[in-house]
DNA sequence: GTTGTTTTGTATCGCTCGGTACGGAATGAC
DNA sequence: GTCATTCCGTACCGAGCGATACAAAACAAC
């Protein structure tokens, strides 16, 4: 799909050193990663960078949605389970996974990323904040659809029961930034499900 | 309690200076806070704010201290509480009025205060780590009372449900800090006590 | 009064930040 | 080959960061 270009090629592959400036946001927050750490691991220099991406605010944003797309894409086949118990736990589950891969940094991007935004009025961490309340709405209308089709009790609240969810998922994330291993967020997993109906 | 002391005294309260940092760092993070933001709200100018406190650094470990002491009161009250099942209810309810005060910055300066470290290897998010990491154990421990008084299920894992119960006040954290308002907060907990163990 | 001590305000330090100017290098078009 | 175009690398910009030097100001001791 390298579509011919005139004038001297790119050194580099776009995606692979977009996946390096993830690690770094992932670790470090938007605010922490400055662009030294950036582009060093991506290795690049910074004009590369700004040729390639923008300005560092975009290059997280496309970050996020790379994350989102690749490092998430465990929530969009949870939603796809039979049951609204198993979306759940699957949900549930392979985020714990997601949260402890050996092989990238504990917890979660949208989280680590950052909630606390600096001397301007947190335009990122509202981003994420719309991001991650996105997510939900997705698992609040495929619980909607349960409680239509009889799989959840009448007169569960479908919007609450994602939210308790969700709520789960982020304390788990913030969780495994501390360090907290595999099994014992599965542990609170376990507890967890049980405040979720199954019939 | 003022002590007689040589030289010019103090034109500004240490604690209610303190106070006004809190609510910097509660809102903007450890890095996100800057020196500026920090003394302007606390009235001060830098060099008093270095010779009251030492260094931004050690400025936000009090803070810290304080807001444990103060605005997490609540928590100390909590383990008070005579079953096992009220004492995280009302911890989680506390929880959830505090992330939401009218009069304080949203969330909880535990999380909102840094998850994720700048170049350095993440000194203060640790630091904030093992606090949180220090109260779930005092509740563990109160929970282990609990199963030893046959106030909970012989067999319950109280290192595990004081995970669980700290998981969901972390999630809360995070979605007061999005702007979710008090009662779905509370609606979370509503589902969260379903999950704990009611003799 | 004078002296010693501590705080206050201004003005500034060195450093790192995000972002860029500019010249050379590497390609396609012709 | 020459030209136009795009990318790479160095070296740099203004701004904001945390932290401080220094002298005037406000007190206690005498």
């Amino acid at each position: 799909m390298t579509v011919k270009t005139k004038g001297r090629p790119r050194a580099f592959d776009a995606d692979e050193a977009l996946d390096r400036a993830i690690e770094v946001f992932w670790e470090h927050g938007y605010e922490g990663a400055s662009l030294t750490d950036l582009t060093s691991a991506m290795g690049i220099n910074r004009p590369s960078m700004y040729a390639a991406y923008g300005n560092k605010e975009q290059l997280f944003r496309r970050a996020v949605a790379r994350y989102a797309e690749h490092d998430m894409a465990y929530a969009k086949e949870a939603l796809a389970e039979p049951t609204a118990y198993r979306v759940i736990e699957k949900f549930l589950r392979s985020n714990a996974d997601a949260l402890t891969r050996a092989d990238r940094p504990a917890g979660c991007l949208s989280i680590q990323g950052g909630l606390a935004g600096g001397s301007d009025n947190g335009e990122m961490a509202q981003f994420l904040a719309a991001s991650r309340l996105g997510g939900e709405r997705a698992l609040a209308e495929r619980l909607a659809r349960a409680v239509d089709e009889g799989d959840l009790p009448a007169g569960t609240d479908p919007a609450a029961l994602a939210r308790y969810v969700m709520t789960v998922s982020e304390g788990n994330a913030v969780h495994a930034a501390a360090g907290v291993d595999r099994a014992s967020l599965h542990a609170t997993v376990d507890l967890a499900m049980r405040a979720v109906p199954n019939l």
